[in-house]
DNA sequence: AAGTGGTCTAGACCACTCA
DNA sequence: GAGTGGTCTAGACCACTTG
């Protein structure tokens, strides 16, 4: 088929294929990640067999698993022998505890409510510049929420997402909820993170808001998340009273 | 070939493959990790082409394909297109930026020199039990050891190492070496880890090692390396204290 | 120019899931 | 039993590196 781009064209629907040198395997995936982003396929559904699809793209079988295997690595999907693959479900217990780097003794995550303090829409700070590399005058939301659990406040949450990514944010969605779920409802994929810890003593209105003494110590989480493409998406600071076995987990993994 | 067991054992060197049921890319993939660990490949050195390992071994070359990505992915291979593929060094600035999470202001991690303050072989008391998942009389190698950046300490070591995985430690070895080097040294692939984070006052035999005051307060950095089989290897609890802009480094990867 | 990995294809048979 | 992914094979041609 590659022989002659003519039927080619024919034969399947990816058109631009000819005209890129991206190999085909990452154009399908792509157009994997695109049935997934658009809507096309909605979380916790099968999709259709490898056979069927690599018909539909007009790519061989082995491309078509190649792709699927790659999209699978990246988390877009799972797999079940026999069964079948599923859109996998970024908002998943699996994706959450990964995310939720505050144990208590027991190593568990702290669940609970969460309670946004306030909300506005401004236009970028310096720090915010270089933390989210915006461009001066761009706009950001800023969130300052505060998570509980059993009732009493552990963290409170200072949050800084681009207009660009997150727009209406104020008025169409809900900021309470888990970022990993507003980028989803965005259509942003988040990809990996950093976030610097320390410790340090504790601001007075922070200590008002986490109901804690003047005088506590506090674990400072500054993070940056990253959409799939590498741009940052959420800038957060987190702060944190230390008490009663409280800790931060992180996890080691190899370097890419 | 499959269908003839009789020649296939003729025609290669993998003979158990018959009766594991162990599929035969993952068996050719331990064959990798063998050569590596035993020392016939050596770090840094090329190793035989895909069509010629594939000979070797007795499997498709796309089986051997297969395997070696799979090395790839779990960091044993390099490859360079045009050029081969190369046993990749555990040892390389990559790894160690990726377990020195304490950073500088800058985001750099501090170097410098590494004391060995105490070493001894014990039994295993019964936090070390829990952590390692050793059992009760078995042997460990408990190292004190500080950690100087411009000669001035800034982080004290309390490492534990089971006799079992890295024998005769205290007379044939320098604890004083990273602990990547140690396990390779030892043929012991280190693969992920956790670590609890916290913050605290500090002991009073402590602050005499990082020469600072008794009221300093230090992060608390509680680590586990696993093998690549998932057994742990190492536990670690480090000490440092919190100044002039030192942070911890947590990358925040999507889920396994 | 020779040799290596990179991509792509085609098709076989097995193991598991589900109706 | 039909359908899915899991494994394995065989071989083509391309792109890059190296001597």
């Amino acid at each position: 088929m590659r022989e002659l781009p003519e039927t080619s064209i024919v034969n399947n629907r990816m058109s631009s294929r000819r005209f890129s040198s991206r190999p085909l395997y990452l154009q399908t995936r792509d157009a994997i990640a695109e049935r997934i982003s658009s809507g096309e396929w909605k979380q916790h559904t099968t999709i259709p067999d490898e056979g069927e699809l690599a018909r539909e793209l007009g790519v061989s079988p082995s491309t078509m698993r190649k792709a699927l295997d790659l999209a699978e690595a990246e988390r877009l999907l799972t797999r079940h022998q026999g069964g079948g693959r599923f859109v996998s479900d970024p908002l998943s217990d699996k994706h959450a505890e990964r995310y939720s780097c505050i144990r208590g003794r027991d190593g568990k995550r702290l669940g609970g409510e969460v309670k946004v303090l306030s909300l506005l829409e401004t236009t970028v700070n310096e720090r915010e510049v270089r933390r989210l590399r915006l461009r001066l005058r761009e706009r950001v939301h800023r969130v300052r929420r505060l998570r509980l659990t059993g009732g009493k406040p552990y963290m409170l949450e200072d949050i800084v997402m681009p207009t660009k990514l997150f727009p209406r944010l104020a008025t169409h969605f809900d900021a309470s909820q888990r970022l990993s779920v507003l980028a989803q409802q965005y259509g942003v994929s988040l990809g990996g993170g950093e976030e610097r810890v320390t410790a340090s003593g504790v601001a007075p209105d922070v200590a008002d808001a986490l109901e804690v003494e003047p005088a506590t110590t506090v674990m400072r989480l500054d993070r940056v998340i990253y959409t799939l493409e590498g741009k940052p998406a959420v800038w957060r600071l987190g702060q944190c009273p230390i008490v009663g076995g409280r800790h931060y987990l992180a996890k080691l993994t190899r370097p890419d």
